[in-house]
RNA sequence: GGGGAAGUGGUGUAAUGGCAGCCACGCUAGUCUUAGGAACUAGUGCCGCAAGGCGUGGGGGUUCAAGUCCCCCCUUCCCCA
């Protein structure tokens, strides 16, 4: 092997590449092949949508981390599943295809194999005989089978809604894909509409899914929005009877403990009573309040610090504690959508029914003593009920909470109730490119499941697709796809022209991979069995309430249904932190805010297109570090990343930079570091193949070593240690750091070396080293594994081992401490005990010097570190 | 407003309650008879000639010992309202 000044990388990464793909390296055995016999491993990266807007050197941060530890894992004797595959079907790649005036069938197909290309690049270790497209017949087939399965259990069900539509991609939204009020897609407001649609009821699973998240090794941050998402919340439904009438009005509250506290009461203006109950007098200012109610949008209603408003209707309700009258009034602060529509105002404990109390000069009554009066704020903690009647004294709170329900129940005034924020996932779409919904609805039979023997219910192949506009899907204007026969008489019926939404594909992807080409079933038991669950699950933390809710939803039914024997599909996830890029740009213009459409945000700050780049003035661009994509073109992307310093180099880097889950300021500075890395590590080996021997080196190992190389072997056998507990963790950068201290190490007793000798040592180190890096740099490993005159890849040859005897240092530097500061360090034995470093502490001729015969208060020894002592 | 994560050199970062700053970027000086976006050597938290002192967003506390644990406050990011 020739010591060439650049490693040439541009060499082997592509022709070690080759001989991966050729020999299909990395094929997953399946259960009864040989190699099933060892221990499985799932390593999963959700499967992209193949935008043609192509990767960025953020998208790959997550596959490099799976595939180090996909790499390690065979190496530790796994059988090992890392697929991948393509998440095509849905509203971004509809939305995409429409704008590039392409058919999506085509352009998905192209742009997964630019994908498939530059996984490549980056030296991705997937089974591509496992390659999964959602909008595949073969796919979506089971993906229609699996509607059916819920629609039999009475988990799929069509009613007229009140549903988020959007205006622009011409489709309704589930509420998850709702942002602030706008299409998680582009951006726009949304709109409540009413029209039939298709729910599944995951609502129904709303306790499974919040219990069983407590036993998932998850990142904290996802569970709680998990949670936050579900939202539990334990409460009381009371009646109020309203004066004068025999209706009732039913509240909920989270807090029943105020119920003495209730001075008045809102109704939300959509509320039914609302008509009703208003008096004469107030009527004309009530119709008026409701009317403009109609054109605010809920965002706007709930927002912080708004000025409240509202209308009294000019009726009363009864306390049915206290039998006190309280007012009832309309406000646009409360929602017809949550709870009851109507709500007790206990303005001394809740801020907004403060802050209404405040502007309408209605009575405050504190009812939990919070130690001082309820005069600027309302008081929200826990105390002592008060004005309570028969309650006056005991605690408020929780448990006060529970008792009073309990009371409620008991007086026939109102009841305890559990209720959740989750509301069932809406799942039609009147768009195209989605998983027909396969129902026929038949004048005579109403909806009628389409037979297993008919799946699946293919999409047609059509020039024009595009949305309506009018709310009618784009299959309703296809006759040959709408009519067919009733499946139950013959006669004719109207197939569903609704699709599924793309979060049906990517809820049991996971699955399928176990048996990617079954025909016969989703994935068979046995598959299943064996692979699942997956081991480790890793993405962005953008799908923590969408795809991760869903996809566990639809493991537990078909644990339900017997199909899968466990409850929870992801034992282990991880989250890849977000990459920044260092973008220019300027403040908005008169322009910019000219074109902004009505209740759109103005935004303080543009990105510069490349054209005003080069003419604006240098002085008024302002660099901002903003989130690396497409749109806003400060993309950096793997392949010139890759060309330039090598797969590996990037590999490296990336892993290199900053914790796993940390955000990440792209910048190309410290990229060479690591290709300097891995060139150093190039040229070490290369000095040292022409002889190397794997059994040499073990036969001398035992017998002469200098100290300098007795202490690169401890090294040597530390960071075995250390790089395997770190890819246990997740710890990829300080595992590179400790891999780039070692070799540091390995150049000094390299350099001290007499010209030509060589050392056992340091054989030793390189050879683990090689095995250590392979994960990391797999194309460098292979090479240099190759070079050292080894057949064969290396991943399939095991990892090391380390020994802890040699690992254990002999000696340690002993910290003296005076009073907590450093006073003087000296070497001691590792297992020296507190007595003998007391010893060797007080012996110090510094330490005797700075004590000057004074006698320590106190000597506290911590054997193998240090010896305070306190005077 | 609620929930979560975080704040350490010029920069990215590292530190089972036990020497703050490993590793890397950058920078400084030097070596290699040309050149350098190469390689190598040495240095590089701040103040100070030095001895030494000071230092992990701010303020308290616990401890022999706090970046780390507890309380209060400030700032940034993410999620939900």
């Amino acid at each position: 092997m020739q010591v060439r000044k650049q490693f040439p990388f541009a060499i082997f990464e592509p022709a070690w590449q080759r001989h991966w793909l050729e020999q299909s390296t990395f094929r997953a055995a399946n259960p009864g092949e040989p190699g099933s016999e060892k221990p499985k491993y799932y390593a999963l990266d959700m499967f992209p949508y193949p935008s043609g807007a192509g990767l960025h050197v953020g998208h790959p941060e997550g596959w490099i981390a799976t595939d180090i530890i996909s790499r390690q894992k065979r190496m530790k004797g796994f059988n090992v599943l890392h697929p991948m595959g393509w998440d095509a079907f849905g509203q971004p790649a509809e939305n995409e295809a429409i704008k590039r005036k392409l058919n999506p069938r085509e352009m998905v197909r192209e742009f997964a194999a630019t994908y498939k290309q530059q996984f490549d690049i980056v030296g991705l270790s997937y089974d591509w005989d496992r390659e999964i497209n959602s909008s595949d017949p073969n796919y979506y087939k089971w993906t229609q089978w699996l509607f059916l399965l819920l629609y039999q259990k009475g988990l799929a069900y069509r009613r007229n809604a009140p549903v988020n539509w959007c205006p622009v991609d011409k489709t309704v939204l589930a509420n998850e894909e709702v942002v602030n009020g706008r299409c998680w897609r582009c951006d726009t407001v949304v709109q409540k509409r009413q029209m039939p649609q298709w729910f599944f009821k995951i609502t129904a699973y709303a306790d499974r899914l919040l219990n069983d998240l407590d036993g998932l090794n998850w990142p904290e941050g996802i569970r709680s929005m998990q949670r936050n998402w579900i939202g539990r919340s334990e409460g009381a439904e009371v009646d109020f009877v309203v004066e004068g009438r025999e209706d009732k009005l039913r509240i909920f509250t989270t807090r029943p403990d105020t119920l003495w506290g209730a001075t008045f009461m809102v109704l939300a203006p959509e509320h039914p009573l609302v008509k009703e109950i208003a008096s004469e007098s107030q009527r004309a200012a009530v119709d008026a309040y409701v009317l403009r109610a109609q054109h605010i949008s809920d965002i706007d209603r709930l927002a912080e610090g708004k000025e409240k408003t509202g209308v009294w209707t000019g009726a009363y309700a009864v306390n049915p504690v206290n039998n006190s009258p309280v007012p009832i009034w309309i406000a646009d602060y409360v929602l017809m959508g949550y709870g009851t529509g109507a709500i007790m105002a206990v303005p001394a404990h809740d801020q907004r029914d403060f802050e209404f109390a405040k502007k309408f000069d209605l009575p405050i009554v504190q009812v939990i003593d919070g130690g001082v009066a309820v005069e600027m704020e309302a008081y929200t903690g826990d105390g002592a009920l008060i004005n309570s009647g028969p309650l006056n004294g005991s605690p408020g709170g929780k448990e006060a909470a529970k008792k009073i329900s309990q009371w409620l129940l008991e007086q026939g005034m109102g009841q305890p109730v559990v209720t959740f924020k989750l509301r069932d996932w809406l799942i039609s779409r009147q768009r195209y490119w989605g998983a027909p919904i396969p129902i026929i609805h038949c004048p005579e039979h109403g909806e009628v499941p389409v037979h297993d023997a008919d799946l699946p219910v293919k999409l047609p192949d059509v020039a024009h697709y595009e949305p309506s506009g009018t709310g009618e899907a784009p299959l309703a204007t296809i006759p040959e796809f709408v009519n067919t026969a009733c499946p139950v008489c013959g006669g004719p019926a109207r197939r569903e022209t609704d699709t599924m939404g793309g979060f049906a594909c990517s809820s049991w992807y996971f699955l399928r991979f176990a048996d990617p080409h079954n025909d016969s079933a989703p994935f068979s038991r046995e598959s299943v069995d064996y692979w699942l669950p997956v081991d480790m699950y890793v993405g962005g933390a953008e799908h923590a309430v969408m795809h991760l809710l869903y996809a566990r939803f639809w493991t537990k039914v078909l644990y339900d249904a017997g199909l899968v024997g466990f409850v929870e599909p992801f034992s282990t996830l991880r989250n890849q932190g977000m990459m920044l890029a260092y973008t220019p740009g300027r403040k908005p213009s008169h322009e910019d805010e000219a074109e902004e459409t009505d209740g759109e945000p103005i935004e303080d700050w543009k990105v510069l297109r490349p054209e005003e780049l080069a003419t604006y003035p240098k002085d008024q661009i302002i660099y901002r570090w903003v989130k690396m994509s497409k749109s806003l073109r400060n993309v950096v992307t793997p392949d010139e990343t890759a060309e330039k310093y090598g797969a590996d180099a990037l590999r490296v880097y990336e892993m290199f930079v900053a914790p796993f889950e940390e955000t990440v300021q792209w910048s190309e500075d410290g990229i060479r570091g690591s290709a300097k890395f891995l060139q150093r590590v190039y040229r070490l080996t290369a000095q040292y193949v022409d002889g190397f021997s794997r059994i040499g080196w073990r036969e001398k190992i035992e017998r002469g070593l200098s100290d300098p190389e007795k202490a690169l072997r401890r090294k040597t056998h530390q960071t075995i240690a250390k790089v395997t507990d770190d890819l246990e963790s997740f710890r990829f950068n300080t595992s590179v750091a400790a891999l780039m201290e070692w070799v540091n190490l390995m150049y000094e007793v390299s350099n001290a070396l007499p010209k030509g000798r060589r050392s056992s040592a340091l054989d030793e180190a390189i050879e683990y080293l090689i095995r250590l890096i392979a994960p990391y740099a797999p194309h460098l490993a292979d090479e240099l594994w190759e070079a050292l005159g080894n057949d064969g890849f290396l991943y399939r040859n095991p990892w090391p081992i380390s020994d802890a005897n040699i690992a254990k240092a002999d000696e340690i530097t002993l910290i003296v401490q005076i009073n907590g500061k450093v006073r003087d360090k000296m070497t001691a034995p590792a297992d020296a005990d507190n007595a003998s470093i007391v010893a060797l502490a007080l012996a110090s001729p510094r330490i005797r010097e700075l004590l000057g015969g004074a006698e320590p208060k106190k000597v506290i020894p911590v054997a193998g570190k240090l010896v305070n002592i306190v005077i």
